[in-house]
Order: C-alpha cells, then structure tokens, then sequence
RNA sequence: GAGCCCAUAGCUCAGUUGGCAGAGCAUCUGACUUUUAAUCAGAGGGUCGUUGGUUCGAUCCCAACUGGGCUCACCA
C-alpha cells in the first residue's frame, strides 16, 4: 500500500488482497478471447431475441469495464474493446452464489475482464453477452474520470494521454484516422513507384530547412551530432544514387517555439521525383489529398472548425505578387518597385525593411497581409531566390524559384520545388548562406561538402514536396491544435 | 521570450464581500434478477498547486514560484 494513494485507491488495494488471498492472481495472462466486441455484434446482426435464443451465438469477448450496474442478485457490466463496446449480463442464478458474489466483490469500472457466453438481446433490444464463465485479468488501482463528463482537463489529457484515450472515444478515432491518412499516402506514392527509405535522424550537417537544430552528442566517436530539420539532402543523394522516386515519413525536430501549431518534433512526409518539375507536384497534390479526402469523407470536401474546405481539382494558382497584391490591395506592378516595398513593409513593421533585399520584402508582406487569409487549397508560387537556396532557379527569370507553398485555412501545408541539380548554382547559395549566418542568421543553412561532391556526380533533373503530416492530420480531424493529433505532445516536466 | 487567463475531493464543477469547505458522479454499507448517466436509503472522503506576506484569522487579498491554456514573437 502506497502512502500517496487516495482511499479509492486503497479500497481497490484491500481488494487485490483478497483476490490474491482467495487463489486468484490479479494481474493473470493465460486469457485471450476469442471474439472482438465489434466481432460479436457483426455474428447477431439482423437477428431477433427468439433466433438468439433457438440457435444461439456463443462468443467469449473482453475489455475494459465502463460501466456497472449491479441489482443485487443480477448485474450487467459495459466492456470496452478495441474495436468498441458490448454489455455482458451476470446472473446469480446462472453463475453461482459463491463465484457471482467474489466477482462482484472484486471488480470495479476500470478493471479488465474477459467474459464467455451466448448472445440474447435485452428487452430494449440491447446486444448483451449472458456470462457463463467470466474471469478478472487486470486489476486497476487507479479510479476513472467521471462517466458522464469524462476527462476534459487539458493537461491531464496530454500528460496522461492513456487515460484520454480510455474515456475519449473521439480521441481514440483522431489518432485511428491518423493512422489511416499515413497509410494512404504510404500506398498512394507506393503504387506509383516510389520507394519508402529511412535516412539518419542524426546529422553532422543540420540541412535541408531553415531552423534551429538540437545538438546532442556521440560518445564513441566524441562527436557532436544534430537532430535533423529535414531529411531534404539525404533523399536527394538518393537521386543520385539512382532511386528516381523515393519518399520518407518519419519525424523532424525543431529547437523552436511550442504552440497550437509548432511542436518540436513533428512528422513529414517528403517525396521527391526525378524528370518532375514543381508543376507535376501540384498534379501530384491534388490528385493525392483530394483522393485522400474522398478517402475518409466519401468527397473531396469536409468542415473544419466550422467552415467546409474544398479539395476538388483543379486547385487555385496565385504568385506571391498576386496574393500580396489581392488580400494587401496593393496594385500588383507597384510590388516590383522597391522603393514601394522597401516602404509597405516598414508600414507593417517587417524587421531588416531598410536592408533585406526585394525579394524577401516582398515574401514578408505577403506573409504578413496575405497568407493567413488564404482559405485555400491555394498553390501560392514565384518565391524569391534568396528564400529559396535548394529550390532550381526559373529559367527565364533567374532572380525567382520554381517553387510552391500549397496554402490552406491560412496555413502552409506542403512546400515543394524543383530541385538544384546545378552542383556550381548550390555551392554559391551555400556561400551566400555562410555569409547570412556570419552575419548573425541562425536559421542559415550550413555548407555540406559532401551533399556538393553528390550533385557532382549528377543528380537528375527532379522535383520534391514536403508535407506536415500533423498538420494535414489537424485539418482532416478537425481538430484546433497540434497537440490534438499528435499523441504524446511535448511538455515541460511535471511540476 | 512577452502579455492576459486558469489551478478547490479520484473526475466534472460550485463557493466563501476574509470567520468550521459544498454538489453531482465515483467509493463504502444496505435494498433491488433485462439495466442504459439504473433507482432508493445511509456513510466516509480535502495540505483549496507551492512558498512567503498582510491580518486576530487566508482556500479567498498581495507577491514570487511551478504547471497549463490563449494571444503575440520565432517557425512548419
């Protein structure tokens, strides 16, 4: 008995005793049933109480108690499986008085228990197992949140997410739909050819985003090493390596900010395909989440926090100018003087507007008065190439990216270009970002030497997107903030 | 990193203009053999986040701290 335990708990503790006590092991794994709850309902659908009863269904099933209800020489107790719930009827007089007593004694909601017997329905018409033989195989110390209100505390929910997920049954479908999303854009890309690969986690070079690393250490080789921002590099060497279309998932870190929309290891998927251009990862895109979404919604449409997002082809173009130009009400030829961009984004408070080069203006005052009003899907284009050092310069207008950002409820959801493949271009970018970073620029990429001797070799022209599976998974789920859909959200430590 | 808000029983929440801490569910005891948040009767359960301060007296007022939420900054 634990000093720190509440008297609930210690009357669940008096019971174990007497479990233990009366021969039984309170924690047994000799049980597996047979039957899903969800198993058991599909073999007694369609049937009424008088074919239950002339041919009955025998199943033996378990879960965990949610509900209990006992009426003395009866009781009927609600189990919880993976695939749903069932109720299960224990009778004094089927079961004998010794054994009925001692379970009833002993159990509480919370407790996992398996239970065997025929099938009948209830006078309500509700699907019940008649237990003949039933058995107690966990026994919960700890007591369950409230039945009717549940456990609505944040910070319980994330900190103690198995509880969440035991009385949240929509949690519980958040995290199965985001198993579900995965597995679709897993097979989509398969069945086109693409190869699944793992590359490191841990980097020498930090590459392929603009973001501040976590740094940890190796012992063996006294080495530090970085988490990676982006697996970008390493899958792009695989080009190279003769892999014309590969794609990761795996997760990314982060020493940033945490917020609804930031956690410091989120999920990618990036997706990268040789003789493509950025064009065919627009088709690519729409083609994938509009069929994702048809997917999961039965159309390419569904609502999120109130207003319907619309993934039906084809979706809407703007370039940066376009948009900064429509949602700021900016007359779009005056975004090419810098004079007038030097000045708006001074107006709008956009630190650097004295120095940062016209380009980057022009980003940052789309940034700051259009995207977050883009309702989207919106394939936003024409990056400067100074935001851009992977991204293959335009061919006709070198000082602009063959890039997109595909933009939706004012979020950026994927960010896709065509590749660098030119090994002289990259190492000038490189430079141009060592100097950045001298200059004090934290999130400047790194130089990589060796990703450079790859691209001398030649990569083949490509094209490759990223997509933040998290926050595709928040619009699909409907669901407010990151830590919604992502299990085990990161928090301080507890107090 | 900054601002605002929140922390009371296992859970969901009231409350005290500063004077013995409340409800529902859960728990325990009793009644009840087809219930559906079962019902009925009774009982127990609290370091009011932590540490200080003000006060005759603090769960309540003040401060700091810890944890959380939202907004902003950074970022995807």
């Amino acid at each position: 008995m634990n000093e720190s335990w509440n008297d609930l708990m210690k009357e669940r503790f008096l019971k174990i005793g007497a479990l233990r006590s009366g021969g039984q092991n309170p924690w047994p794994n000799d049980q597996a049933p047979g039957w899903t709850n969800a198993g058991a309902r599909a073999a007694a659908k369609g049937r009424d109480p008088e074919e239950l009863a002339a041919r009955p269904i025998r199943v033996d099933v378990a879960g965990r108690v949610m509900g209990l209800r006992r009426f003395g020489k009866a009781a009927f107790l609600v189990l919880s499986d993976r695939s749903g719930r069932l109720q299960a009827y224990l009778k004094k007089d089927h079961l004998g008085e010794e054994a009925y007593d001692r379970f009833l004694k002993s159990v509480d909601v919370g407790d996992i228990v398996w239970v065997d017997g025929p099938l009948f329905l209830t006078r309500t018409g509700e699907l019940t197992v008649e237990a003949a033989r039933f058995r107690l195989l966990t026994k919960a110390i700890r007591p369950l949140p409230e039945k009717w209100h549940g456990l609505s505390d944040i910070e319980t929910r994330y900190r103690q997410r198995y509880v969440d997920l035991i009385v949240n049954e929509g949690v519980r479908e958040i995290f199965r739909r985001r198993a579900r999303i995965v597995s679709f854009l897993r097979s989509f890309l398969t069945t086109r050819d693409f190869l699944e690969v793992e590359t490191p986690m841990m980097q020498t070079v930090a590459g392929g985003a603009t973001a501040r690393p976590f740094v940890t250490h190796h012992n063996a080789l006294d080495m530090d090493l970085y988490l990676r921002v982006a697996p970008e590099l390493y899958l792009k060497r695989l080009l190279v390596g003769g892999f014309e279309r590969v794609f990761e998932i795996n997760r990314n870190f982060r020493n940033e900010g945490i917020d609804t929309q930031h956690n410091p290891e989120f999920t990618m998927i990036e997706f990268y395909q040789a003789y493509a251009t950025y064009r065919e990862m627009m088709d690519l895109t729409e083609e994938m989440l509009s069929s994702l979404a048809t997917e999961l919604f039965g159309a390419p449409k569904f609502i999120y926090q109130g207003e319907t997002v619309d993934f039906t082809p084809p979706w809407e173009r703007l370039t940066v100018a376009q948009a900064a130009a429509r949602y700021g009400g900016f007359p779009e030829e005056r975004l090419s003087d810098e004079a007038f961009l030097r000045e708006t984004a001074g107006r709008l408070g956009v630190k650097d507007a004295a120095t940062a080069s016209p380009g980057n203006l022009l980003v940052a005052i789309y940034e700051e008065v259009a995207e977050k009003k883009i309702v989207g899907p919106t394939f936003v284009t024409e990056y400067p190439i100074d935001s851009s050092p992977l991204s293959r310069r335009n061919d006709e207008r070198p000082e602009i990216v063959d890039r997109f950002e595909l933009i939706i409820r004012g979020r950026e959801i994927a960010n896709a270009f065509s590749e660098l493949n030119d090994p002289v271009d990259q190492r000038g970018r490189f430079d141009e970002q060592l100097r950045k970073r001298e200059r004090g620029d934290e999130e400047a990429h790194f130089m990589d030497e060796d990703y450079l001797r790859a691209l001398e070799h030649g990569m083949p022209p490509a094209a490759g997107e990223g997509i933040g599976i998290d926050r595709l998974v928040m619009l699909l789920t409907d669901s407010p903030s990151i830590r919604d859909v992502i299990l085990f959200p990161q928090l301080r430590k507890e107090g």
